[in-house]
RNA sequence: CGGGGCGUAGCGCAGUUUGGUAGCGCGCACGGUUCGGGUCCGUGAGGUCGGCAGUUCGAAUCUGCCCGCCCCGACCA
């Protein structure tokens, strides 16, 4: 591709709404275009990264035995209707009317159209197992896109349907899909970890997230950094504590002044003493109820986990009027002795032999309390874990990480197809519920992920496996000695199947340089009056931040090189950053 | 939905407090200059100041309503 043909245009400073790097970078190096809130053009570099990705799914997909379908992006009401989700999603549905008043929407997921599919077209066992996927775009009307490509309200989306005839089958459709995921992840050269996820809401059985590690990423993940351990921060269990040897003398709760110092650090700095020895007393409302949980100073409320402990769907901090009532107190003081209602603690709470909580009073503390001598309470593991915790799987002391969510996999079981009457006949001729699985990849998500993970100062860095080109020619000057040079390049590359972007402009030499670095495509060959002088152009991957480290090479080979060069940079994993 | 902020040329911003001629940088066009990491000089084009209504002799500036966008939170099959 000729430059001067092509729309690339870069920007010197980046649109002020874009925050993220990737947001940034793939703004300003003229890969997308903001069209609306959460709405994105892609212009011809950005596209063509995009069918990169796309391609290496495709493949993976195609490999592991499914089918590709395309599915309509504009559904009439009726199916999601038959499923309850036309009102279990809420706002997130763009709904649209027809000129006939029918009620449609843009699908956010295809679960019921694919299930229709299914109904209508599979009888027999003998039909099993199935598994079709989409490459598409979807809908949602997202309470707040954000992170330019990373949250949107219309994205591009691989979503497979896996349909089998029992669980057994079903699981084992779900491990080709998750080593078919391992295989993307890797080739496009991802730092991620696979972490087990809350299957809540779908009514699945099984599922797991392939979480990549960026910064900008809007889920914590705690994970082991010398195994593979990894779990949503939600859903991961901490350790239990180790016993203690409760001191025999423990002087009995004595009330202390703490004037104004209603939160943790400020009662630990006021007496000296450390978050650990605090049990933290917070007051959740639990449907009607008013819920005294206690954590360890330094620790926080994991408030999924305490919500199942309660038995109810969510629990939310009670209001500040909540907790007078119900303590006597304004907030900052409240404790678990004297207090009348129901107390959660968790074990490492309770292991606090030696403790200061609020006193129910405003402007004072009790401190030498302990659980089971002053005050009773249910046990219940509610509380987040932290970094610093043992894994639970080796015992190294687990990071928490940033990730954003570029795939999931989920068991889905019957809970469509029973709802939706897909049934098919068994050997027997006996009729079943088909089993279904799901599983999504955020395509142009991952355009965005990818660049969180590869960039630097200067611009992105892609992996060769998905940038738009594999090679950047930087032509300086137009003597004819270079063009011709550069002609001759181009053309033995494309022979090679590598077509390089040819920088032909009229610009001076560092405006092409920077544009070069800000594109990131792998590697740059810069062809020049000054190295045709003896014969050669100068190579340098993107990844070499030191221009003098440009490798001299003769033009004769200089194909030969970069061929080897791209089988080098594409080989497994070759491109794996760390978070 | 709660809290905060923004909307002025393609992009980044000043001007709004205290009403009166709409400005700067980048980019763009033209001329010259320069030419291996965003040259330098000059000339020029380009703006319904988010929209509507109001106050006023006069509104980017004051008032009201509306729209859009961003950030934090809530939300996120």
């Amino acid at each position: 591709m000729r430059y001067h043909r092509a729309l690339l245009p870069t920007l010197k400073e980046a649109p002020s709404d874009a925050t993220s790097a990737s947001h940034v970078l793939l703004t300003r190096a003229g890969y997308v275009r903001r069209v609306g809130a959460g709405i994105y053009s892609f212009l011809p570099l950005g596209l063509r990264t995009l069918r990169n990705i796309e391609r290496i799914v495709r493949e993976e997909m195609d490999r592991a035995g499914a089918q590709e379908v395309l599915l309509p992006a504009l559904l009439p009401s009726e199916y999601f209707k038959e499923t309850g989700r036309w009102d279990l999603f809420g706002d997130t549905l763009l709904r649209l009317k027809d000129r006939k008043g029918g009620d449609y929407h843009l699908g956010p997921t295809h679960e019921e159209i694919i299930t229709d599919l299914a109904r209508r077209e599979i009888r027999s066992y003998r039909d099993l197992p199935k598994n079709l996927y989409q490459v598409q775009a979807k809908f949602r009307d997202e309470p707040r896109p954000r992170g330019g490509l990373l949250r949107g309200r219309e994205f591009i989306m691989k979503d497979a349907y896996s349909f089998d005839v029992d669980e057994t089958r079903a699981f084992e459709s779900y491990e080709a899909m998750r080593q078919a995921y391992v295989r993307i992840f890797d080739r496009m050269g991802l730092d991620y970890r696979l972490v087990s996820a809350d299957s809540g809401a779908m009514g699945g059985s099984k599922s797991a997230e392939f979480q990549v590690l960026v910064q900008s990423g809007e889920d914590f993940i705690a994970a082991c950094p010398s195994c593979e351990f990894a779990a949503n921060l939600e859903v991961a269990s901490p350790p239990a504590p180790a016993p203690g040897s409760p001191a025999a003398d423990l002087p009995a709760p004595e009330k202390v002044h703490t004037p104004g110092h209603g939160s943790i650090e400020a009662v630990a700095g006021f007496l000296g003493a450390s978050p650990r020895q605090f049990l933290k007393s917070l007051v959740y409302l639990a449907g009607k109820e008013l819920v005294l949980v206690i954590v360890r100073g330094d620790h926080d409320v994991n408030e999924l986990k305490l919500a199942r402990a309660l038995g109810v769907d969510e629990v939310f901090l009670a209001s500040a009027a909540d907790v007078v009532q119900a303590t006597g107190a304004q907030v900052g003081f409240a404790g678990p002795v004297g207090f009348s209602g129901r107390v959660v603690i968790d074990p490492d709470a309770a292991a606090v032999d030696d403790g200061i909580t609020g006193a129910n009073e405003t402007d004072y503390h009790l401190r030498h309390v302990r659980f089971g001598r002053d005050f009773q309470a249910e046990v219940q593991p509610v509380r987040m874990v932290m970094a610093g915790d043992p894994c639970p799987s080796c015992g190294a002391a687990l990071a928490i990480y940033r990730g954003i969510e570029g795939g999931h996999i989920f068991v889905l079981g019957t809970h469509y197809t029973a709802q939706m009457n897909a049934m098919y006949l068994d050997e027997q001729g006996n009729e079943r519920p088909i089993v279904m699985g799901c599983y999504g990849i955020g395509i142009s998500r991952l355009v965005a992920a990818i660049v969180e993970q590869h960039n630097d100062d200067n611009g992105i860095r892609w992996p060769a496996a998905v940038a738009p080109y594999p090679v950047h020619i930087v032509q300086l000057g137009t003597s004819q000695e270079v063009v011709d040079a550069v002609a001759r390049l181009e053309q033995e590359l494309t022979a090679a199947g590598l077509e390089p972007l040819v920088d032909d402009r009229d610009e001076r030499p560092g405006v092409k340089f920077k544009d070069a670095d800000l594109i990131g495509l792998p590697l740059r060959i810069t062809v020049g009056e000054r190295g045709l002088k003896d014969g050669n152009v100068e190579l340098k991957p993107r990844t070499e931040p030191n221009p003098k480290n440009a490798q001299a090479v003769p033009l004769a080979d200089a194909t030969r090189v970069v061929v080897a060069e791209l089988r080098a940079l594409t080989g497994p994993r070759a491109n794996a950053g760390s978070p």
